[in-house]
DNA sequence: GTCTATACATAGATAGAC
DNA sequence: GTCTATCTATGTATAGAC
């Protein structure tokens, strides 16, 4: 490469790829900030320290501190695939077990990443009302194609399929989340065993 | 009664009676006030003003904002009946479907004071180490006390006592706590029911 | 594009009069 | 014991130089 060639192009890095990259730092640094200290302690500062980016940079990518983790909530709300996996199952006539075990280890498996501060977005997150609704609507989009699978289902015998679904939902949910982040954490297998021997035995028993 | 009297005994409302009722007013706008607006956003001067309270008096009865929530939060935790009713059951013939009722209906009973503040507590509460350690020590002992349980009682076929153990105790706390908050909230007695039926049957499945 | 310096707001907490 | 006034600290966000 001669020094002409240097002359007419000098950048080797093109603006958008590193101010991309220099995003992803900030919002790398955020997570790891955030789970650590939680929303209200993981200040930008801090997040622009973590991100050896100084604070006025960081404001020329994200207009608020709310504005990073809501990104990095919206990334996560986007990675979950645990309703698309019920629906997947639908209208197959594979055994009960089989669909409750497939469902549980997704939801595991969307809890594995980063628990600690999935904890610290779920509960600590700025509620803002576009955001709260989002996720109600996630949420009931879940219980929604839960009962839709207890109501089809052969196997199925609970009779409230309505208070059902929620439960199941709010059971696998909340006990993944907080079993998977407690410490003197329990053995993954185990826990997706005893939830789904749990879920499909209350699903299937006639009382 | 003779102004003779009044002057030897002229205060009606002997100090430490009129000092504890302050106190409890703080305590109990400090409730109303985190329930309403979180934890960050529950200002001292905010309690202050609830409670008809200047905050320079707040600061004479609570050395400072950390101190009020621990007070709350100790407070409830005195009220946890749950552990003592697994432990009255112990060594009683008993059903096991009887004792999961009674122990779940004494986990619905204690959320049903203030669920919003509960939530607050739970979820931001500063996690001082001191305040941390007695929680973890409640929650061992309540899983310790499951797991004798499950141990002793002759109806109970699952394997792993100590698994079951933790994820009965999850899945009992977190249920509850959750869905005694949701809005839209659910009939406790239905939850109460579907509670006991998947828990128990969890429990006597031979698998 | 990145930095330093700083404005601005608000919270927790204290001092000192009454 | 209670108040008002105020201090101090800290955090978010912006301005302007380089």
């Amino acid at each position: 490469m001669t020094s002409e060639q240097r002359r007419i192009q000098p950048r080797k890095q093109p603006r958008q790829v590193r101010a991309e990259l220099t995003r992803q730092r900030i919002l790398a640094a955020a997570a790891h900030i955030f789970a650590e200290y939680g929303y209200a302690a993981g200040t930008t500062n801090r997040i622009a320290e973590q991100a050896r980016v100084s604070i006025g940079s960081l404001y020329q990518y994200y207009p608020n501190k709310d504005a990073i983790l809501a990104e990095l909530l919206t990334r996560h709300l986007d990675g979950d695939r645990a309703t698309e996996t019920l629906r997947a199952h639908k209208d197959r006539p594979d055994p009960l077990e089989q669909i409750v075990r497939v469902f549980v280890h997704t939801v595991i498996d969307n809890h594995l990443d980063d628990p600690e501060l999935l904890r610290i977005m779920i509960e600590q997150a700025p509620r803002s009302a576009e955001l709260l609704e989002r996720i109600t609507r996630l949420e009931w989009e879940m219980v929604g194609d839960l009962r839709d699978l207890l109501n089809r289902h052969p196997e199925v015998r609970v009779h409230d399929k309505d208070t059902a679904a929620r439960l199941v939902a709010s059971t696998v949910e909340l006990t993944v989340h907080q079993l998977v982040a407690s410490p003197g954490s329990i053995d993954l297998t185990r826990l997706e065993n005893e939830l789904v021997a749990m879920v499909t035995g209350y699903l299937r028993a006639d009382r």
